[in-house]
RNA sequence: GGGGUCGUGGGCCAGUCUGGUCUACGCUGCGCGGCUUGGGCCCGCGCGGACGUGGGUUCAAAUCCCACCGACCCCA
């Protein structure tokens, strides 16, 4: 068999991520940026496949540890808005606002929807009895970003999922943040993506949190993308909004409050970018809308033989519980690999004439472009053995990503010359805002991301940038 | 926030500097037919746009001027 080289369709993403990310977008069918509204970009089916698989995951998660959904309206009257004033002054520049007619009351979009849930909550939560109360919704939120916008990685408009949950003590609270991690972190490794989990600096938290928690995913040309938060908000939003129960004790108490959320948009970005190569789209099997595609090689006069092993295939995929495609269009061969290919498939079966006659069939890995027979009885067995083997082909490479990125620095310069070669910092650090916009300022963004907390750092010496004594060790990285 | 580039069939674009020869090139796409199918075949016929929007200059504007709208990229 004579084998040609495949053609490359795209550039090498971590010398070009932004030519690289937008091809795929509209190659691969993702996304139609040709609506014309900043920030606003059309969601086409081959992504809202994968999102709604990533949102299944996510959900599964939260309904699994006790959470319900719900519908918050879209608009939050401005007053409701400007309850908690922390939250209203990190908000209020990149809300999209509703003028209210005569007389009535401005409208914003919701940013978020902690203001649209808590004076609902002041309503439904009496006694103890009522508590703890778990909800959740999957929903669109609006920011008017003034910095520029990309599709899926920073919309106008994007797609997550926002949990509030309400309980009567403070430990429940940070138990649920914890919870909140454990969600995240089984959806992220059934996604293959590398991440770490940081606690955000007291200056960079979510407006109106008591603490902030979120999980940063390692993307190419070495940059981070924050990809869920969960945050503990305390009594911050429970005293203005007078969210009170009575508790066993008979003493009225205000509860303590988290809220989680996870971006549908951005995992699929991480997704995305982590995986994908210079043929298109790789996709985990996990995620995949579809993931095995069977194609015949048709031959004259042997069609019948050929397509009727596909569709047998296919039903024996169908009972193996998997989303499959035959495809019988009438394209050639050739063209059906590349397009499967860039969509991201994670396997390919072809059928021809040989593998008929030698009741063999032809598979092919998309992480690995790799191509081997397996025998006709063996297909079951081996289809779920590369189902398991990709994602951990994945992941190990999305995590040796990471490692490799990661540099321990003891000095400025040291830190400077680490940022230049792309690389994420580990750094003591003294914990002051000042000194964090000067290693911003000496680096050319780099930004504190915040304590690292998946992997326990010790302090082993002072201040990279200031030398004054650290108090903890950050992970130091430009963002997205 | 600063800078750059751009807007012409469904997609990518040539043409704009030097206004007329442009109801406008080419590729791709789409439809029909033929031939075929082991990595994007090929051949024939056909479809499809008055050039982002508004205004101005001019005998004449895709082309020059102004404003607006929108997009993309780069740097902070």
């Amino acid at each position: 068999m004579v084998q040609l080289q495949p053609e490359k369709a795209f550039p090498d993403k971590e010398k070009n991520f932004s030519e690289w990310y937008s091809l795929i977008l509209e190659r691969a069918e993702l996304v139609d940026i040709r609506y014309n509204v900043k920030g606003f970009v059309v969601y086409r089916p081959n992504l809202m496949r994968l999102i709604n698989l990533i949102r299944d995951e996510l959900e599964r998660g939260l309904t699994e540890t006790g959470h319900q959904p719900v519908l918050f309206p879209l608009v939050i009257p401005m007053s409701y808005l400007r309850k908690e004033e922390e939250h209203i002054t990190g908000f209020e520049a990149e809300v999209f606002k509703i003028k209210g007619e005569e007389g009535e009351e401005d409208l914003a979009l919701r940013p978020t929807s902690e203001t649209a849930f808590y004076p609902m909550y002041s309503l439904w939560i009496h006694s103890y009895r009522d508590l703890p109360l778990k909800l959740f919704q999957t929903v669109t939120v609006y920011r008017k970003e003034t910095k520029a916008t990309r599709p899926l990685i920073r919309g106008r408009e994007f797609l997550w999922i926002e949990a509030h949950d309400a309980f009567s003590s403070k430990e429940e609270a940070l138990n649920q943040v914890s919870e909140d991690i454990r969600i995240t972190r089984n959806a992220l490794e059934k996604f293959g993506l590398a991440f770490i989990v940081v606690e955000r600096e007291e200056w960079d938290k979510f407006p109106g949190a008591e603490k902030t928690f979120a999980f940063d995913c390692i993307m190419p040309e070495g940059k981070v993308l924050q990809i869920a938060t969960t945050h503990y908000l305390g009594t911050k939003f429970s005293v203005p909004f007078e969210i009170v129960f009575l508790d066993r004790d008979g003493c009225k108490k205000h509860v303590h409050q988290t809220c989680f959320g996870p971006g549908l948009s951005r995992m699929a970005a991480a997704i995305i970018s982590t995986h994908g190569d210079e043929f298109g789209l790789v996709l985990p099997f996990e995620v995949a809308p579809i993931q095995v595609v069977v194609v015949p090689i048709p031959k004259e006069g042997f069609e019948e033989k050929i397509f009727g092993k596909c569709f047998e295939i296919g039903e024996r995929l169908r009972k193996l519980n998997v989303r499959f495609k035959v495809d019988d269009s009438e394209d050639r061969p050739g063209s059906k690999f590349y397009k499967w290919e860039l969509f991201g498939v994670p396997l390919r079966i072809e059928v021809g004439i040989k593998e008929v006659e030698e009741k063999k069939v032809t598979f092919f890995r998309r992480d690995l472009r790799k191509r081997w027979q397996v025998d006709e009885h063996l297909l079951e067995q081996e289809v779920l053995n590369v189902k398991e083997d990709i994602l951990k082909v994945l992941k190990k490479k999305a995590y040796d990503r990471l490692e490799s990125s990661l540099v321990r620095i003891n000095s400025r310069s040291e830190g400077i010359e680490a940022s230049r070669n792309g690389k994420i910092i580990l750094m003591n650090f003294c914990g002051r805002q000042e000194c964090a916009e000067k290693v911003k300022e000496d680096t050319g963004g780099y930004e504190i991301r915040g304590k690292r907390i998946d992997v326990e750092e010790k302090v082993w010496g002072s201040c990279a940038w200031c030398g004054r004594s650290a108090e903890k060790v950050v992970v130091v990285a430009k963002a997205f």
